[in-house]
RNA sequence: GGUGAGGUGGGUGAGUGGCUGAAACUACCGGUUUGCUAAACCGGCGUACCGUAACAGGUACCGCGGGUUCGAAUCCCGCCCUCACCGCCA
């Protein structure tokens, strides 16, 4: 094993740093989004999967193409030349070794030609793969068959539902009322200590936190993850593994002194691990849990949306990452969906599962479910955990593939879910089960909290 | 923060500007031999792209980028990273 860091697995040799678009225009047509070659394969079916986005730009497709047969049409030409340049440079030590002083000069002004030739070609390949490159970053993963075609959340499927909802009365509190009440959390602190969404726990608040954590922790255990305590500042290679980079810059903090990001979600971390790696096939499925806090700059919510746990610049969540066998991939996505409908049943929380549609959707995955547990006192519904398959567009990036016995490579999927994000689930917890006197905590916690009741 | 060393294939580790995509050993795979385990011997064994029906073949890659040269792992410049020790700190 020793100093390798993802010990019994083939690392590939090349670790590119993140600098996708200034790669050598030679070679592979560097990182992109989605797999060229999948494309070409079916056009049609990537523009029909495309549109259920409401993808505009549909023509992408063709141009990339065309593009890519540009790109083929430049290396080949280019290899013919470098080949004869190799040759030929081979003969100019010979001649000169024997004596063949006016055969070898001719051999060096050919030479010289020929390198010439080169450079305008690799001018050329480098404006290709650039366009190329371009044309890439714009396109989202194509959303799977079952992604409804809608464009607003309002669009989204709602798979099916479960718990009941609490009937409060009319004196019930939102969260942030109940928070203050009983001392758990102080938003103003927060504001003190870093800003506004930076919440500090305190009390049975706090412990609510570490016991939740623990649960989930524990439960993704009991499915078979392997528990990760991951670095929280990532670089810029790994925010773009798993997509993060470019496009949602301003989304994440960066340490500008040492140009690191603190993760939005361990996802980042988790699914970095298997950057630039080949696995055996025997070696799927991977599964990796962690806990991490998680960092989101949040930049343009308001109002409503941010009020309280609603939306934080910080806030505490448990990941579910897998590596998984592209045939399994949709299966694996059930049952992660199902680990996570466990959770919030096991909380007795009123939720519902919605199936994203297209519009909805975000830009790396193929298909994604929302969870949403039942605010009683907000009266609204909340965002906790979303979990997606990728497909090969972050395995793509990340370099991440396996291979059979006949060692013929593939990329593999990734997947990924909460399980949970606490704030929303406090924010609920908290609403949903107040009477006049306390909160009660549901049973599966108690073990973790040390308490059932909060307050009277 | 300071000083020093170093980045070559899965690992260890050679490498004089052309015969090095790269010695050797090791690991791994296949074969031969062998009462068993083991050993010995032979062969194979990087990644990516182009190319092919598939082979073949071609090109690039010795941390990254650039330069010198007909020709660079090897010489020059810049950058990145790792390790060790000292200092500081949890």
């Amino acid at each position: 094993m020793g100093k390798d860091r993802v010990p019994a697995f083939t690392r590939c040799r090349r670790m590119p740093t993140f600098a996708p678009r200034r790669q050598s225009p030679i070679g592979s047509p560097a990182l992109t989004m989605l797999h060229l070659a999948d494309i070409r394969r079916d056009p049609e079916a990537a523009k029909a999967r495309l549109s259920h986005r409401h993808f505009a730009n549909l023509a992408a497709i063709d141009e990339l193409i065309a593009l890519d047969d540009q790109r083929k049409k430049l290396q080949t030409d280019h290899d013919a030349v470098l080949a004869e340049s190799n040759s030929l440079a081979k003969e100019v030590g010979q001649l000169y070794a024997q004596g063949k002083k006016a055969e070898g000069d001719a051999a060096k002004v050919r030479s010289s030609e020929l390198k010439q030739r080169s450079a305008e070609l690799t001018a050329q390949q480098a404006q290709v793969s650039e366009a190329l490159q371009t044309l890439l970053y714009t396109l989202p993963n194509l959303p799977h068959a079952s992604v409804p075609a809608g464009r607003t959340p309002e669009d989204n499927e709602v798979v099916r539902s479960g718990g009941k909802n609490p009937s409060l009365d009319a004196t019930a509190k939102p969260h942030w009322d109940l928070a203050a009440t009983y001392d758990l959390i102080d938003f103003e602190l927060g504001v003190k200590l870093a800003g506004s969404g930076f919440p500090v726990y305190k009390g049975k608040g706090a412990r609510l936190q570490r016991a939740l954590i623990a649960f989930f922790l524990d439960r993704a255990t009991e499915a078979g993850y392997t528990e990760y305590l991951p670095s929280v500042l990532i670089n810029e290679a790994s925010g773009f593994g798993t997509g993060q980079l470019p496009d949602k810059e301003g989304q994440m903090y960066l340490v500008s002194e040492d140009k690191l990001y603190l993760a939005p979600t361990a996802e980042v971390p988790l699914t970095n691990i298997y950057r630039d790696v080949i696995l055996e096939e025997a070696q799927l499925p991977v599964r990796m849990t962690a806990y991490t806090s998680c960092f989101r700059r949040e930049a343009g919510s308001y109002g409503k949306d941010v009020r309280g746990l609603n939306r934080l610049h910080q806030f505490e969540k448990v990941e579910i990452v897998r590596i998984e066998h592209p045939d399994r991939s949709y299966a694996v996505l059930e049952e992660m969906v199902a680990h996570v409908e466990s959770l919030v049943q096991a909380l007795e929380l009123p939720y519902r599962i919605l199936r994203l549609c297209g519009g909805d959707m975000g830009f790396t995955s193929a298909l994604t479910y929302d969870f949403e547990v039942w605010s009683a006192a907000q009266e609204r519904w909340l965002e906790v955990s979303s979990v997606s398959n990728f497909e090969t567009f972050q395995a793509n990036r990340l370099k991440l593939r396996f291979q059979d016995n006949n060692k013929k490579k593939a990329l593999a999927h990734t997947l990924n879910g909460s399980a949970l994000a606490l704030p929303r689930i406090v924010a609920a917890l908290l609403e949903n089960n107040q009477d006049e006197t306390g909160i009660a905590i549901p049973a599966v916690l108690q073990p973790y909290t040390g308490f059932a009741r909060i307050g009277g």
